[in-house]
DNA sequence: GTGGTCTAGACCACA
DNA sequence: GTGGTCTAGACCACT
């Protein structure tokens, strides 16, 4: 039997801690202009010196994520990654065909978790998801300002709890991880879509609640589905229709 | 927002290594008594020196997995990892939480990728996913010899061959992935579950192709949902007969 | 090829500030009793923070450079950093070959000065070099109060206004500095031996302007070398003569 | 009396380090191709951490300058910066203001060197002078290989350590400080001009040495003069033909 | 009390 | 025995 391996790549520790912190960014844990921990709390936190933790900032300011300002009032400030609305488009459509295979394995993934969240979650995953709902929609029932950048990552960031909750809520450890994994690779300005384009795309959340909430199963798995193939719709539509963009 | 992260590990190269050939056994791409490539090849291959996978092999062997044998017909031999049959039934139990989860996940994944698969096969695609379903065949049916240790690796080679080759063929990347994971992750001597116990539980496997083969999609989820089920039936009415075993 | 490296220091910035405010002192810039810019002023100036530039101005206190008054007449305040009249010699005599060295430096890089000042003055680098030579007439003529510290200070401060005039007016940066670097090294209380001892010594001043402003390159040069020869000449005198001294 | 301070940087010790090196590998004491002490002995040479002499390796590293090199017969290895022969002329071309202003310089301050040197020079300056002297006409001598780049540098490195050698036999630290200074701030491809398209322009030296050696201070300084001027001539003829270059 | 830098020592990966 | 990386602790500069 002829196998062949692959190269496996050593990552150095400020690689691993760099890909961490990102990973937060990314799922919307911290908001833009929000300060992470001071570098000693964060090193300690990490189980790294600071050496190491200062060396992933350093990369992290060189992508733009993070910015590391000094003195009393400084700290490590998240920075608004924002793509110029009229890049968004060309830049989804690059990745789309990763972005309808990321779509496929949320599908499958998260609807079963939809499914036994239903059946297994506690009192504690309903306040998580509830909540996160009532963020979502106070900053989609605020329409005041939803021109504003923060918005979009305060809504990004209450959509990922939500979903994360779920999962989590599955008490299934590798859907869960899945789920999150998903999370992680999604291009992060399709926010923008939703928000500024499509804000009535998301409102299956609510439906997807209630049946987890009542515990009926088939009825989350089937709201989960919908509500992810219909964002999906909301982001093909998006790339397809020439008349209303830009 | 308060947040808080979790501790990241770093991972020497010679684990990454370790892990990786680790992999390849688990997922039957070696079966016992099979040659590793000679060292200097190996090294070569995994894109380390030769130092540092000497440090993988020296776990591994700590592990039981390989054994180096000097000589003109040495090299690296995979050991047979046999787990003796009166310890097999406590094992699974102890761990039947996280099978039961695996199983969960897998069913996920994998009716996702049988789906797609059956819409998307090639017929290069085909062509592997049959030469693993013939390997199962031709061992379940040489009843002969059942007991011997390699049957049941060889079987369970065959099993994960088929099993990767649906999700490859799901053109999928995540979904891929994700069940090249779960059966990473699976409890490998319960292979002889099936083999020693229950030979017959295995019959799903034709039924799965051939939906995929012709293209059902329909089918080939809902024959993979049954099987995958069928799998774990037959390990929890394993652990609950206290008659037949031992 | 076997090479060795000398270490580096680390210069803490306080140091850095401490001599770039030192510099000034022994340039002339600031004469005994003047005061330095307000310390935020200063600070700004500098582009370090308060606490850096305290730092510093407490090195300089403790070297008895300058004193910080408390208070709306307060401030920092160039103290008169004189030798007593019996220690003078001892003190030249002891750095003597030092001195020696700098003034055949100054010697090779003045006359160049001289020489290129002579071809490149501008009007107002003749207007600041002629100033600084008046100032120093001025006080040369005003034979009243020579015993007077601040005299001295006064005349070595135009003296170095006029050295550095013409080697700027030299139009090269690398004289320039050469000059301004010999004139910082040099050991300030020697201006005591001019002034106090040998009035007559600084004559040839004049001879040099008019050298300067006639375009005259050679003379300026050959002025500018008599002069500087005509200074270690009085300075050695001064050292060689038991009788006049003490 | 109003003055004004400009900015004070504070250098991190790091930049210093990198600074001394780049310093030595102006000098000429590193060849292309030779390896800088090993990092270890670099740092206690350097009186610094190894971690600070790393961060300025990789500043050195990012200019192109040095490359590390792993291993058992790895090091530092210093690199062959050369210019492209089409982009010199260019090159020298938008800076010769200053290389102007630096041959002046030069003048001023070797000049003075050789007339000391001839004076002073012990028989140990003569030996390094010497030696200098030798490499120097042995390379111009070879006339085989004037196109290797190596040559170029190893030219440059004997030119070097001839000038060197006379400042520092002229037993005074301010001159010789400034001429290694001026050697340090030279466009170091422009010895590219002397050896590949005027190999006869560097024949003073002999004459040079010889007035040192004999003592004779008057024609060691006009010699050197002529050396330098010489030199200059050279550089200005090749900027100013537009036949001969490319 | 923040980030910025340096140190001394250790272990790892490489050739 | 080389460079590559990480650690724990310290001090400095800034606001």
């Amino acid at each position: 039997m002829v196998q062949s391996f692959g190269p496996v790549r050593h990552t150095a520790t400020y690689e691993v801690v760099a890909e961490h912190i990102r990973r937060a960014l990314q799922l919307g844990r911290y908001l833009p202009g929000d300060k992470l921990p001071p570098e000693r709390a964060l090193a300690l936190q990490l189980g790294v010196s600071r050496t190491v933790l200062r060396e992933a900032i350093r990369a992290l300011e060189g992508e733009g994520l993070v910015e590391s300002r000094r003195g009393a009032m400084g700290g490590l400030v998240v920075l608004n990654n924002e793509v110029p609305a009229d890049q968004l488009k060309a830049m989804i459509a690059s990745r789309f065909d990763q972005l309808e295979q990321l779509y496929e394995f949320r599908l499958a993934n998260e609807c079963a978790a939809a499914r036994f969240a239903a059946r297994r979650r506690t009192a504690e995953d309903l306040r998580k998801i509830s909540e996160a709902l009532q963020r979502m929609e106070a900053i989609v029932g605020g329409v005041a300002e939803h021109n504003d950048s923060n918005t979009v990552a305060r809504f990004t960031s209450a959509d990922s709890a939500f979903h994360l909750g779920i999962a989590e809520a599955s008490r299934n450890g590798f859907i869960a991880q899945a789920v999150e994994d998903a999370w992680v690779r999604r291009f992060l300005p399709i926010g923008n879509v939703f928000m500024r384009i499509e804000p009535d795309a998301n409102n299956g959340h609510r439906r997807l609640f209630d049946a987890i909430e009542t515990g009926n199963a088939a009825e989350a798995e089937a709201a989960m589905g919908d509500h992810i193939q219909e964002t999906l719709a909301t982001l093909r539509g998006y790339l397809n229709d020439r008349l209303r963009t830009r």
